[in-house]
DNA sequence: ACCCAGGTGGCTT
DNA sequence: AAGCCACATGGG
């Protein structure tokens, strides 16, 4: 039997697991209880609890370095609050509201794929869709059954490789529905490119448009800039600040005026703030 | 039976 | 450039 690792990392601020997990930024983690949670990243799984500002970690791989990373523990939440309430003060209710909010560093190819699944789609079956991805398209992880909720073997996400190789039928068969295609496309394309590093470069994968693009930029490629409006933001802006619900452009222009570097962590605790509340 | 969900592609003005 | 609308699926 192979041993997990255990990692614990103390001191850590800003960082509130239910926040950080349900936020809408990550797909694969449920409560295991007491405050923990179970699930993966990537092909590592994990479960995961913090009492007392101490992070304790089991997890089937990674170090301490991948962990301090995955978590964003290197970077200043409190100074980044500040800064977004002092460029805007009416934020700072929803600041408060997800204070345990970090960003995660995620896998580029798993966040691609996520959020492809993730266009018109509720977060819910979002998850639902993932976990039979990577029940089909990943491999089982070895030692992952103690870290599990509930016991059971925990999948990787697929590799570029095998979602390129997929039948788009038995995509469908996941009740992927038309984003099946896209997510054959975009693992083809991934596999024959290599990792996009760009908006642009993102925009030319089929299935991944404007909103979907921000969101990978944001979760997967650290552009801490991006500002993905979607639905939920759509309201939001239209509530605080009485954009028209179609003005997407006047959105941006005033969440890049306002926040600046720091706009994609004011879409999150918006997003959630507001999303939670209904 | 409708409308909605972390939207996009494609076609028509 | 901007305005429609189909696209699968499941929950309210």
């Amino acid at each position: 039997m192979k041993k997990t690792k255990l990692i614990r990392i103390n001191d850590v601020k800003d960082l509130d697991l239910t926040h950080t997990f349900e936020c809408g930024q990550c797909f694969r983690w449920v409560p295991a209880g007491n405050g923990a949670y179970a699930g993966a990243a990537g092909d590592k799984a994990a479960l995961i609890s913090l009492e007392d500002g101490t992070l304790t970690i089991m997890a089937t791989g990674g170090d301490e370095e991948f962990w301090r990373n995955y978590f964003d523990l290197d970077t200043d939440y409190g100074e980044i609050k500040a800064a977004l309430a002092a460029g805007e003060p009416r934020i700072a209710e929803a600041c408060r509201y997800g204070s345990g909010i970090r960003i995660l560093n995620q896998d580029p190819f798993e966040t691609i794929i996520s959020f492809i699944i993730s266009q018109n789609n509720n977060i819910p079956r979002i998850r639902k869709n993932i976990e039979s991805l990577c029940r089909k398209y990943g491999s089982p992880v070895e030692g992952s059954e103690e870290l599990s909720r509930d016991g059971g073997t925990v999948y990787s996400f697929p590799a570029p490789r095998a979602l390129a190789e997929a039948e788009v039928s038995d995509l469908a068969d996941l009740k992927l529905g038309y984003r099946s295609g896209y997510i054959k496309a975009s693992a083809e394309q991934y596999l024959r490119e290599g990792c996009p590093d760009c908006r642009e470069e993102l925009l030319g994968f089929h299935g991944i448009g404007p909103k979907v693009a921000n969101c990978i930029m944001l979760f997967g490629l650290r552009d801490t800039a991006a500002f993905p409006v979607d639905t939920w933001v759509k309201h939001i802006m239209n509530d605080m600040y009485g954009f028209g619900m179609n003005d997407v452009r006047g959105m941006q222009a005033f969440a890049a005026e306002k926040f600046g570097p720091l706009a994609g962590y004011a879409q999150q605790y918006l997003f959630y703030y507001y999303r939670d509340r209904k």
